[in-house]
DNA sequence: AAACCGGGGCG
DNA sequence: CGCCCAGGTTT
């Protein structure tokens, strides 16, 4: 009996897909169990959606463990030392995400008795919590007909409709299609599902469209490159700024660690003394930027690229006699360095004066 | 609208 | 190892 029959919808073919293929993470709660009605905790959806920012999910994975175990609720979270939240957080990057965290949970636990507003709106107001963040949690954790657009469901959508107009320019027209798409039905398993789609198969190179749901829509496929899709406005050159960083050992073995400021540039992480990062020093060795006068004995440059700009420091170490001149730092035993709130940047410079310091 | 924020993974 | 990826806030 061979029916005519409406070509099924792309919403429903993403579902039956992820219903196929969805991966089970550490927030979420499997289809079968959604079907249920059993909806992933708030705090647990909110928490891995700001780790997820700008961060792969295996980068996420050992974090959310440690947060979830550490800090089991929202109010666990808001009642914690922020000193401790930002060492737990040290080496996941982007550290004003931590200090909002915080900030977040201390708004949800003391202003609203514990409980996440489940509206996108309400999601919205809160610190750190932007367009994509408030849309996920609407939907993923209320179930939501929210339009959650991050860079993955850009990409699923910029290639299915063929969109020419780059980024970011044509965020509010991927908004709008991705509106459409949504349905009625399943909301929050559908966003999740274009993430995944996005993650696993229409990724940024070497798409493996032969295994995509949308395959038979996509405006793209067999008539251009899916890789040059989302088109993209020209990025502009990363400048070099020049620094150098001091690590000073005790007779003890202790290393001498200050703290950043609080806004900025890696902002409250611990640091060890340097000068400030510049278009350039003067001359090959400037020591006048170093804690205190020493022995400073350079040991090479390490490199770290940040977001706008290339750093390359210059590393000088000394050993120190005395316990004093720690002006507004302190010296921390090297074999307790791997609990400080240390950046990449500084743990490699420490680990370029001092091979051995972290034990690896 | 543009600038400011790290770190990891892939080819 | 160069290149690419990915949201929120601030200015």
């Amino acid at each position: 009996m061979t029916q005519s029959r409406r070509p099924a919808a792309p919403a429903d073919l993403i579902l039956a897909w992820y219903d196929r293929h969805h991966r089970d993470l550490p927030w979420r709660v499997s289809p079968p169990m959604a079907a249920g009605g059993i909806r992933p905790d708030p705090y647990r959806v909110w928490l891995s959606e700001v780790m997820l920012q700008q961060t792969t999910v295996q980068a996420v994975k050992a974090y959310f463990a440690l947060f979830t175990t550490r800090w089991p609720t929202v109010t666990d979270l808001a009642k914690a030392d922020t000193e401790d939240v930002m060492k737990s957080w040290a080496g996941l990057g982007y550290y004003a995400r931590a200090r909002n965290l915080k900030k977040c949970a201390e708004v949800v636990a003391f202003g609203h008795g514990g409980v996440f507003p489940d509206t996108e709106e309400g999601l919205k107001a809160l610190p750190g919590i932007g367009d994509y963040t408030a849309a996920a949690i609407a939907a993923i954790a209320f179930d939501r007909q929210s339009a959650v657009l991050d860079g993955n469901v850009e990409r699923v959508v910029s290639r299915l409709h063929a969109i020419e107009t780059p980024l970011p320019a044509a965020k509010s027209e991927m908004r709008a299609l991705v509106a459409a798409m949504t349905p009625r039905e399943r909301p929050g398993d559908f966003a999740q599902a274009m993430m995944d789609l996005g993650a696993t198969i229409c990724t940024p190179r070497r798409p493996a469209c032969a295994l995509c749901p949308l395959n038979a829509d996509c405006r793209v496929l067999g008539r251009a490159d899916p890789e040059l899709y989302p088109r993209k406005a020209a990025k502009k050159a990363k400048p070099v700024r020049l620094g150098a960083a001091f690590v000073a050992e005790n007779a003890a073995g202790a290393i001498l660690l200050r703290k950043r400021g609080e806004s900025g540039l890696l902002g409250g992480m611990t640091e060890v003394p340097g000068s400030d990062w510049t278009a350039r020093i003067d001359g090959a060795t400037d020591l006048s930027a170093a804690p205190f006068p020493a022995d400073w004995t350079a040991c090479g440059t390490v490199t770290h690229v940040f977001t706008h700009f290339e750093l390359r420091l210059s590393v000088y170490r000394s050993m120190v006699a005395g316990n004093g001149q720690a002006g507004n730092g302190w010296w921390q035993p090297k074999e307790t360095l791997d609990g400080e709130a240390l950046p990449t940047v500084m743990k490699k410079a420490i680990r370029q004066a001092i091979p051995g310091a972290f034990g690896k």
